[in-house]
DNA sequence: TTTGATATGTGCGTTTACACACAAAACTAT
DNA sequence: ATAGTTTTGTGTGTAAACGCACATATCAAA
């Protein structure tokens, strides 16, 4: 198999990563790669998705859209995972809009080519279905954090899971877009931005937050990230070897 | 088939009552009728799972318990569902405590014979992959719920998803134990509760909650209810003959 | 009927985040 | 350079929920 953009790009997104070689050159010719800018939607509430994507460097939001104008994130998807989870499990939509955080790429499958391939009850449906019960504690925790957690903790979860998914330490990111992510008001995050700034944690400069000092950053934040973190790594980690049976 | 205990109670579970005859005569016989007291805790967070359960008239809350303490209910299952979803997502434990919020039987069964079933990839896994999706909106909509709601809405989401996997009108729950499931204080619901009960819409007694106007609750809610609501009938409702494919 | 335990009602000062207003800074394009 | 736009910083007053304290009400058991 020669390295054409559409492997290096399956290389990078975890799932996809962890297939075995006759699995993935079965997949491969289903993949086609695209590539977002910040602010695209992928999805629009109650859509019928016409994809299921894979990212590679592109990091998607799931956002809420309420009736009073509010907005809140349920949960971040890039390269550890899958946007489009719905389409296996039968829905077809979802009620929440799916959007770009991140510009990047990522590689788009036809749902039927998805289902085609979860039907096999092989290795990739397994993946697929502990991948859903991780995004399922990533959006319980965030339930749960935006409950009981102030707004300085949750910018450092939010930060937290967008380095993760990111390259970079910079993070292109209006404060106003991330308050839009949490369901704060701008203010708020100007607010606790700055603390943590004044902790040497991150770095404000207009349009960007550079990360500083990762380590810190977790310390300072509420246990929700590191839960998170070690049930994705449970699940989809390195030590990762069982099989659904 | 005679109605014994067990199927009587397999009839009262909307995904065991929606089988076909075949289906459902394979299944019975690995199921097992238990009941349970409120409070009673049957996952711990972290526990390997020892069994699923299918609950007829008992009512479970997956409860979240931080670090500092506060508690807060990520969903609520009862016998629209089934309790242990990862079992078969492959995950075989949560970071969530499922306890009982209303005493009442369950019918459980063997992790090994789950498994078994959901890998015949006939109706029932879609079945179950379906209810994994409308949980996930359920969780979804408390995360936004929690995070742009008043306390006095929430309390009406909260009744009315309790109400609809309850036979009566008479919630049986203290203003305490539903402050941590909405993770606020005891005071804050019985302040909302009072209002609630003003309006006509509920009636107040020592350790129970009476629904006395079900239409004005849902008027009075935020959109969260009608959301969950309607997915859940969507993707499991008696419109429900989409096989998966 | 009395005692004890549990549940609910209420007040008060504090904290957190909100709404609104506007100033300052940084980038863009002519 | 200049004007216009976007982003960030900051202040003021308000509203919602919190923590704590304690009064009252209800139920159950001796």
């Amino acid at each position: 198999m020669t390295d054409n953009p559409t492997l290096i790009n399956a290389r990078k997104n975890h799932l996809l990563a962890s297939l075995q070689e006759d699995e993935l050159k079965r997949v491969i010719p289903k993949l086609e790669l695209v590539s977002f800018e910040l602010g695209d939607v992928i999805y629009e509430s109650g859509d019928k998705m016409e994809y299921a994507y894979f990212p590679s460097t592109a990091v998607v939001s799931m956002l809420y859209i309420m009736e009073n104008g509010g907005t809140a994130e349920i949960g971040i998807i890039g390269n550890d995972g899958i946007l489009g989870i719905s389409l296996f499990l039968g829905g077809d939509t979802t009620t929440s809009r799916a959007v770009i955080q991140s510009a990047g790429s990522a590689l788009r499958v036809r749902p039927k080519d998805l289902k085609q391939e979860f039907a096999l009850a092989g290795r990739f449906q397994g993946l697929l279905l502990r991948y859903t019960q991780a995004l399922m504690t990533q959006i319980s925790q965030t339930a749960v954090c935006n409950r009981l957690h102030a707004v300085e903790q949750q910018l450092c979860r939010w930060l937290l899971l967008s380095h993760d998914r990111l390259d970079s330490d910079n993070l292109v990111m209006t404060h106003d877009l991330i308050s839009n992510m949490l369901g704060v008001r701008r203010e708020g995050v100007t607010l606790a931005a700055k603390k943590l700034a004044a902790k040497k944690l991150i770095k404000n400069t207009r349009g960007t937050i550079t990360v500083l000092d990762r380590h810190g950053l977790e310390e300072a934040a509420c246990e929700c990230y590191e839960i998170v973190n070690s049930e994705y790594n449970r699940l989809l980690g390195l030590g990762m070897s069982r099989t659904f049976s």
